[in-house]
DNA sequence: CAGGCCTACTGAACCGTTACGGTTCCTGCA
DNA sequence: TGCAGGAACCGTAACGGTTCAGTAGGCCTG
């Protein structure tokens, strides 16, 4: 029957013809596409999972450049990609269980979230994509900490020595404030993690306290966060001459909200971001730039590449770059800053 | 054996739990979500049917919108959204048969699109989201002849007589280059067509002959066809007072080249859109604005909707904003153009 | 002419789940 | 003690396609 539609050279063309002309005659739709898949074991899609409202993959260009290479290497397979809903409030695992695909990419989750332990349990392979760093599964990421080592270098040389961090979520558990040492030490999202460390290396070398570095958390990342952030930080410090924030959307926030201020960047205050968003540029915000559309690229190959017969987990590390925009300049003197040059 | 996992209601706890622990034991992953589908009937999911490169729904930011917008719809109904690989080059139509959908979304695709041909026979709802107009099915779209009537009539009040149209792709076949009266009338892509008569019904009215308003087709549709197809019709017809884009996409790439060669928008040429992207409020661009996030949601309800039950096929129209921006105004007399004011 | 082989086609088992009806067993009431 | 009724549990038949073994018939060859 089914040979008919799949299978042409099996049989004679007049009986095909024949098995074809009865099925559109019976109103037969064609083959199921779901029990082909329950019998073939192959579903022809790959599973998305972001811990954000799915909207979200659509509203952050970083997301949405990862989406862009991630949908490039399933085009190139012939795969489709399904958008797992995975509402980070409800921990409702259901969406995860019921999705058929072939296997999983994981995007920016926390290393606690219920939908990536349900993921797991799930016996198809799995690509992870920054955020959580689990051992066994295949990889694909960024250095995060060479690469803000080299904006923290950048802005030493610059001379800054009191500075400030903007940080996005650092667990599943709002916290829209300052983040104590311990918890930057026990964030659950690597890469925030693996940035604040970083950061605290490179400043404790030139003398500088990290516990006596404001860092900001906001839970929502959105331009909104980084200016409220922003604005809370000069408040808790008003001496802070550098504003680090771990992503663009962060940083451009902190920038409007600070020149709204009537503060001049880079005279005033500098002011960095992280990921190289197509806005970033337009700001020329200096930043760093992640190759996103790679990211996701390079997490369909590694998914989809039947090559995998090594045991051993795989990992691609990608490269990142120093962008020396203007919202970066050297500290004014206290009295400058108060008094004017 | 499943009850144990879905139906906790209907059996014992303690047994309940012998049965998860023995399953555990013997590595047993948990229910096949293929095969639920398959006894259920349901597959979780709503397929997205959209006639470009995957990889092209999250360049272009009426299409991110939208996806946004549908992605949102899907959320609240606790569905997946599956991007169905269709490239417009190869005629494939696997992927369409190998969705495990529960009803499609169909994305601006012309009315000729095999892809839509091999949705129409899959026997799930489907939804159509602007591009073909096909009578059967439920469709969610704009009231484009009347939207863009309101700013050609616009232009018109401005003085602009003489007029020349840039617009996106026709029909499948490429032809970057003027559009003959008979194409733009045979236009596969509803929504061009409908723009074009409407633009050619509403500067009749004033006396001015289409025949003679030179209209330039680009198939891809980005900033850089705008700019050339911009250049093409300027360097044709060098009277042309006001270039109507039919794209926000490809009135940014005119605006761009146009000032480039020197022109002074809006005093030496004005220069319209259409969408109302973000990127088009940035440049003050004048163009019709549609609400691309809530036509994404409208589709995705009226599919994922139980209360279909009228056979009648149900259509949304959603309301359209003129956007008066600063890339319009009334043109200068021929002497002024060339000797300056 | 008989035996073997190849082609065209048919039938049945299986994929893993859910739905449903049937059986057992226990409790409560007369 | 007998019986009704319900809760708990179990067995089995689809769902619809793929695959593979098996069969019939035709053709070639010794």
């Amino acid at each position: 029957m089914s040979n008919a539609y799949n299978r042409p050279d099996q049989l004679s063309p007049e009986l095909r013809k024949r098995v074809l002309d009865t099925a559109r005659r019976l109103g037969y739709p064609g083959p199921d596409p779901v029990a082909r898949s329950l019998r073939t074991r192959k579903a022809g899609a790959v599973g998305l999972l972001l811990t954000e409202n799915l909207s979200y993959a659509f509203r952050d260009p970083a997301a949405v450049g990862f989406l862009e290479g991630l949908a490039l290497a399933c085009e190139d397979a012939g795969h489709g990609l399904l958008l797992i809903p995975a509402n980070p409030e409800h921990e409702d695992v259901a969406a995860v269980h019921s999705a058929g695909v072939d296997g999983f990419v994981v995007y920016s989750v926390p290393d606690d979230d219920p939908h990536l332990a349900a993921v797991m349990e799930r016996p198809v392979p799995t690509v992870i994509c920054d955020q959580p760093s689990i051992s066994e599964l295949d990889r694909v990421g960024i250095d995060d900490a060479t690469a803000i080592k080299g904006l923290a270098r950048h802005l030493i040389e610059l001379g800054h020595r009191k500075i400030g961090v903007v940080c996005m979520r650092l667990a599943r558990n709002r916290n829209d404030g300052p983040a104590s040492p311990e918890r930057q030490a026990n964030a659950h999202f690597h890469v925030q993690r693996a940035r604040l460390a970083a950061l605290s290396e490179v400043f404790s070398e030139v003398g500088v306290e990290w516990d006596q570095v404001p860092v900001i958390e906001r839970f929502d990342h959105t331009q909104e966060s980084g200016g409220s952030a922003a604005a809370q930080l000069m408040e808790m410090d008003p001496e802070v001459t550098a504003v680090i924030c771990t992503s663009d959307i962060l940083a451009l926030g902190a920038l409007a909200e600070m020149r709204r201020q009537g503060r001049r960047v880079p005279q005033d205050l500098t002011i960095t971001g992280f990921d190289g968003i197509v806005d970033a540029e337009r700001a020329e915000l200096t930043t760093v730039r992640q190759p996103v559309l790679e990211k996701g690229r390079a997490a369909g190959r590694l998914l989809l590449d039947a090559s995998e017969s090594t045991g051993q987990p795989r990992e691609v590390v990608l490269d990142t770059q120093l962008i020396t925009g203007s919202t970066a300049g050297s500290p004014r003197s206290v009295e400058e800053r108060w008094f004017g040059p």
